[in-house]
RNA sequence: GCCCUCGUAGCUCAGGGGAUAGAGCGUCUGCCUCCGGAGCAGAAGGUCGAAGGUUCGAAUCCUUUCGAGGGCACCA
């Protein structure tokens, strides 16, 4: 029995205890259940009869007593305790506790997939990095944790296009293109141009691409290096993030907005909205209406549209897309936008609390400066791969909330690889591979299983923790924080070492293979299977060894 | 000046109204005569930045305050 199907249980035992009259109360749409932090209270524990004592009418405890009697006739309960003000301490049924492990094994991969958003389509934006220039440190946490929770999201039901905005227009990239142009010609690098030595690589890869290139004058050549490094620098990056275990659905470019026109024609659907004012020459989004501390100008006074203009083109087309529901990654130095982000959701008539949400993420410090070109600290993702692996990046950024503050240490990155919880977990994955290999070559098979044979402490534990991982899957999907996952396969990880000291799958040698082992080789093969599902949802792999 | 985020163990951080506040790393003590010791068992380490408030109950919610980081463009 898993903890949703108790809590559903219970939620029934109320309803009918409405029905019969001896309750008078709404009955909440999930009741919540909980693992107990000390075993003596059982193995779920609910505080229902406190939060329903006052709006009953009812003291708490008579309220759990009077739950006690309608719950213990559930077939799976085996005892149900009441403790301090009003707690329901609940003992399954040795065999209906132990009946999980099947059931994990039958759903494979599909464990943990839940419909908590089901109905939900959803555009992700997330990355976003200027094709200017290598991914580096600061990307890599939207990288990872935008694509994570992208897959919880599709877990738990939604529909999910990753997108990423390429912001190809603009001056930047003139003076993009300069710099290659310049190191070409063996010039200083522009007035505010770009010194990186990837200059030196895309101007290579432009020479090589297009030999007269030198010999061209300055107006002829620039389009041309332009267009060039600008494709063989986006080649670049999708080439990292394909290492970094993140695809993205959609590459879209802020250029296409400006050639087909779209940008004028979100200034004119705005203006049909009556949010448009015209003032001092220049076209202005009157965002005060919507909670934004001043107005934003669309359309300078000199007939350029401003990046903003940019931005609510690119959200109409979203919209037009078919996304109701459009989800920013942002970090903590764009949290200015967030006001008139949301104003441009209003002033199209969207509702801002549920068609656009924004997400901000702090940055990530170095040796707790920021980080910067100038200070040289900036760091490539392709570096941080290779030095850590994939797998150890991913999840060491997976493990945090967005919201959380995170300093590295780069000379540590380097060297201390061990102290990373993956390999923890991991480990435990392989390990369990391991167990039912061996498990396979002393003759245990799954043709027996007996769940109430999954008596000990610690299959108790282990079982209490893989049934909880969709209602993780779950939340981590509603409050965006993947790191949930991470968190709890920790928690599986911890349990299923404690089980493997402690109980035995394989027989020790001359002795027969009996159901206990057939039975425990199922909850083997369930954690197994969770670990997997659980690091699949991260994006690190579950390897077979180690 | 106004706004946002964050202050929890020596360090990096979990904890989204519940029972004795947790994990990893670091320190200390045990455990490889049987399925992986990248593991397990135990010890030490906390005025949850501070002060009020809300209630049966607050690390969690509200207010104030101190500290850290970030943001306040007809830049992109």
């Amino acid at each position: 029995m898993t903890p949703e199907e108790l809590s559903s249980a219970i939620a029934t035992c109320l309803n009918e205890a409405v029905a019969a009259g001896d309750l008078a109360v709404e009955v909440p749409a999930e009741v919540r259940v909980e693992r107990p932090k000390s075993r003596e209270h059982g193995d779920w524990a609910t505080n229902i009869a406190l939060q329903l004592g006052k709006k009953a009418g009812m003291n708490p405890r008579a309220l759990a007593e009077l739950l006690k009697g309608r719950l213990e006739a559930v077939p799976e309960v085996a005892s149900v305790d009441i403790a301090g003000p009003g707690f329901l301490n609940i003992t399954l049924d040795a065999g209906a506790a132990g009946g999980l492990a099947r059931a994990i094994v039958e759903a494979g991969a599909a464990y943990g997939t839940n419909d908590a958003l089901a109905g939900h389509t959803v555009n992700m934006e997330f990355v976003s990095a200027n094709p200017t220039g290598p991914l580096h440190i600061g990307h890599t946490r939207w990288a990872a944790l935008g694509d994570s929770i992208a897959r919880v999201l599709k877990a738990s039901g939604a529909d999910v296009t990753r997108e990423y905005y390429i912001n190809d227009a603009g001056n930047q990239m003139n003076i993009f293109a300069l710099s290659v142009y310049n190191r070409l010609h063996g010039l200083d690098v522009p007035e505010g141009g770009y010194p990186g030595e990837y200059i030196k690589d895309l101007a290579g890869h432009v020479a090589a691409a297009h030999p007269g290139i030198r010999d061209l004058p300055q107006e002829a050549a620039l389009p041309i290096i332009r267009q060039l490094a600008y494709e063989e620098q986006m080649a670049d990056i999708r080439r990292t993030l394909a290492d970094f275990g993140v695809e993205f659905d959609t590459y879209f470019s802020e250029q296409s907005l400006h050639a087909a026109g779209a940008v004028e024609d979100a200034v004119a659907r705005l203006r049909e909205q009556g949010h448009i004012e015209d003032r001092d020459g220049a076209v202005w989004l009157r965002t005060t209406d919507f909670g934004d501390d001043k107005d934003r100008v669309l359309i300078r006074a000199n007939g350029e549209p401003t990046y903003f203009a940019a931005d609510a083109a690119y959200y109409l087309s979203k919209k037009d897309r078919g996304f109701p529901e459009k989800i920013y990654l942002l970090g903590a130095d764009h949290h200015g936008y967030v006001n008139r982000l949301k104003a441009i959701a209003a002033a199209a008539g969207d509702d801002p609390e549920a068609n656009i949400e924004i997400l901000i993420g702090q940055l990530i410090s170095v040796n707790g400066a920021r980080l910067s070109k100038r200070a040289g600290n900036i760091i490539e993702l392709r570096d941080l791969i290779e030095w850590l692996g994939a797998d150890a990046l991913r999840y060491s950024l997976g493990r945090y909330p967005a919201d959380s503050p995170m300093a590295i240490d780069p000379e540590l990155l380097k060297k201390n690889t061990n102290d990373n919880p993956v390999f923890y977990v991991q480990y435990a994955h392989a390990r369990s591979r391991a167990a039912a290999r061996n498990a396979e070559a002393a003759g245990v098979d799954r043709s027996v299983f007996d769940g109430s044979l999954l008596t000990h402490e610690t299959e108790n534990e282990l079982l209490a923790y893989l049934g909880q991982f969709p209602s993780v899957v779950a939340q981590a999907a509603s409050f965006r924080e993947p790191h949930r996952v991470a968190r709890h396969l920790e928690q599986i990880a911890g349990a299923y070492h404690r089980w493997y000291q402690s109980c035995r799958v394989s027989p020790l040698s001359g002795e027969p293979v009996e159901d206990v082992n057939r039975t425990r080789l199922w909850l083997n093969d369930a954690t197994s299977q969770v670990l997997a599902n659980g690091l699949g949802l991260l994006g690190v792999t579950a390897p077979e060894k180690m």
